[in-house]
DNA sequence: TTCTTCCACTAACAGTTGTTAGTTTTGCTT
DNA sequence: AAGCAAAACTAACAACTGTTAGTGGAAGAA
């Protein structure tokens, strides 16, 4: 019953280096093998510490979606314009980024993976975390902070295709701070749609 | 030697079954016998009219790209401002997209699968690709058609991360036209980057 | 010492992978 | 009717897939 403390480090270990493997080869094409020879084990070793190879997929993305509901919860409590919010929610989207690349690359170009009924679960987190940039964005529309003129569903798209693919771009050893990085992001794009008074 | 003649008609509906299959489970997930399956025939029959499954990912991948490529020369040769041309551009870009929203996905999501050196050579298009683009925005902050202050490294990440995930989420049912949507796109990104008189 | 927990091992499984060789069917053209 | 090419077939290959069963060593606690 000691797993949950002391088993959770090499765990850790296991699901990190799955991490680095399913980002770079993609998670089918990585296997069990190539994994346990980036740990310098055996692949049957790898079943004393994860159930299957789901489940690290499973961990790796559910986790994610953690933390960016989180942060967005946070946001969202803010008593601030909606200009304001959808900076910070965007800020605060990169930062959870940028704590894990990898995992976060892995939660964005994995997940279809994973099987029935997880998918259906982390696609209904997904839709939910889409719907609540979608609102603040509606609300800003209303206060005429934001153009009246903007496809909702166009603009939220946008703004997560761009968030999304910054993990296959965005270096780890680049100078810039993450934080600095959403700023500039989230100015590009705010910009983009706000009233031209 | 009737083979680039009556062959292509067979060889191509294996090739957009392929595509399709490919969208739709990745790559290495999607096994030749699944499209044998889709195609109503057996897994072997299939290399009558293909080499290897590789050259299918091959064909996606370089035609779009010879596409793509054909598009933005057509742009590059009109003698308009930079930002007219990066209008154009985007709308470009979205009408080949359009023309095919699986071989796009194909395109976009599956080309880290090539093997060398073909997997070298599309990469080093896609960056040229992604250059030209840039050139077009560095053009338009020297013209002062785009603010001064933008990172253009990001802004053409930001770019591309909206353009490359359209056939995600864009549906071939959708009402809406490829040019159009392609129009609300630039509009969206070209008014983030438009100086502030 | 003995017990326990962690972590690795070997051996093996049943199924799947891309692909080949060789053969037969199909359908058009002469 | 004969011939030809396209396109399908069956059978099989070697390699690789995720995973299980059972075992053993090492390290710390009792």
């Amino acid at each position: 019953m000691a797993e949950a403390i002391s088993n959770l480090s090499r765990k850790e270990q296991v699901i990190r280096k799955a991490a680095e493997l399913f980002k770079e080869k993609g998670y089918s094409a990585a296997s069990m093998r190539d994994l346990a020879q980036k740990l310098g084990i055996e692949a049957a070793s790898l079943y004393s510490h994860i159930k299957s190879k789901e489940e690290i997929l499973r961990t790796l993305c559910f986790d994610m979606a953690t933390d960016f509901r989180a942060s967005l919860s946070s946001v969202e409590k803010q008593n601030v314009s909606a200009r304001e919010k959808l900076r910070l929610g965007i800020i605060g989207h990169v930062q959870v980024m940028a704590r894990d690349l990898t995992a976060s690359a892995v939660f964005m170009n994995e997940h279809r993976h994973l099987s029935q009924p997880y998918l259906r679960d982390f696609l209904l987190l997904r839709i939910n975390y889409i719907n609540r940039f979608k609102t603040i964005i509606e609300e800003g529309i209303s206060s005429g902070d934001f153009r009246k003129d903007i496809d909702t569903k166009l603009a939220v798209m946008t703004l997560f295709s761009s968030l999304n693919w910054m993990p296959a771009w965005f270096s780890p050893d680049s100078t810039i701070e993450p934080e600095k990085l959403g700023q500039q992001l989230a100015d590009m794009l705010i910009n983009g749609l706000k009233q031209n008074v």
